[in-house]
DNA sequence: TTAAAACCCTGTAGCCACTTCAGGGTCAAG
DNA sequence: CTTGACCCTGAAGTGGCTACAGGGTTTTAA
């Protein structure tokens, strides 16, 4: 199979499939006479669970990590448990970041008196001051 | 006001300060005898406003559209409104995304019958097979 | 038959918002 | 007089791709 066909089997592109390779994610496949990339069933079976991962925002280090452990069967799989919550932590502490945004970014946008200029937008007025709660922090 | 004086009142550093100057959203400052940059208050006000910004994730080049706005004091505030609306649209949207990998991420982890191996990881079971529901978008 | 479209290749640079590093100069305290 | 804390510039590195330049090959259609 070309690069092309992998890439539509994966939700990938040629670019991304190439990159891998060069950082190792995915081993290089044969080549075929023309020096075209020939790749097995073996490669969307681990170019999926690379995206899978890549969709639940996982770093490509870790993914590297996960994918040396699979290659191991005897291996414990206490790390693959300790990855996932890391990674479940990092997104509920940035869901808490994005809330308190939200909350600011609302207040904010109420401050506008449209249709005002510059010198009286109340928006700009509290980005100068603070007012917003948008603090910066100590 | 030397740099490091500055990047203290502002929570930043002297490498970001350095770089928002190269970027053009700080004006350069006065330099003493020595090269120093020499700080006046205007810019602890404007490195504040910046940092604030920033810390809504609002992009560089949103910035200094908003820094325009604030240096033309008649000009009208409507572009300031459209820019946090669409600030906070994306923060929304990011919101959204992260809620749903949470909900995956707890699926995930609750596959885990530690202390196993990777051969029999539920984990690493799901990732293979996409059976967690975090499906490869078509 | 040939020409255009649609693939493939390598290598390099660009994106964002910084951060780090190398290799220096300046200045106050002990 | 030297140690340490500052400051300077310019270049390179970060992550995870994406895009581009400049080629080669293969399929399709006129």
């Amino acid at each position: 199979m070309q690069i092309g066909q992998l890439a539509k089997r994966t939700d990938t592109t040629a670019e991304t499939i190439r990159y891998y390779e060069r950082e190792g994610l995915l081993p290089p496949p044969l080549r075929g006479a023309n020096g075209y990339r020939d790749y097995a069933d073996a490669h969307v079976q681990r170019l999926r669970f690379i995206r899978r991962c890549r969709v639940l925002e996982l770093s490509l280090a870790d993914i590297r990590q996960l994918l040396a452990i699979q290659d191991r069967p005897q291996a414990p799989c206490s790390e693959v448990d300790r990855l996932i919550a890391k990674q479940r932590q990092e997104i509920r502490s940035k869901l808490s970041v994005l809330r308190h945004l939200d909350r600011e970014l609302k207040q904010l946008a109420e401050l506008c008196n449209r249709p005002g200029s510059a010198s009286n937008c109340g928006i700009l007025g509290a980005l100068d001051e603070g007012h917003s709660g948008a603090q910066i922090p100590k």
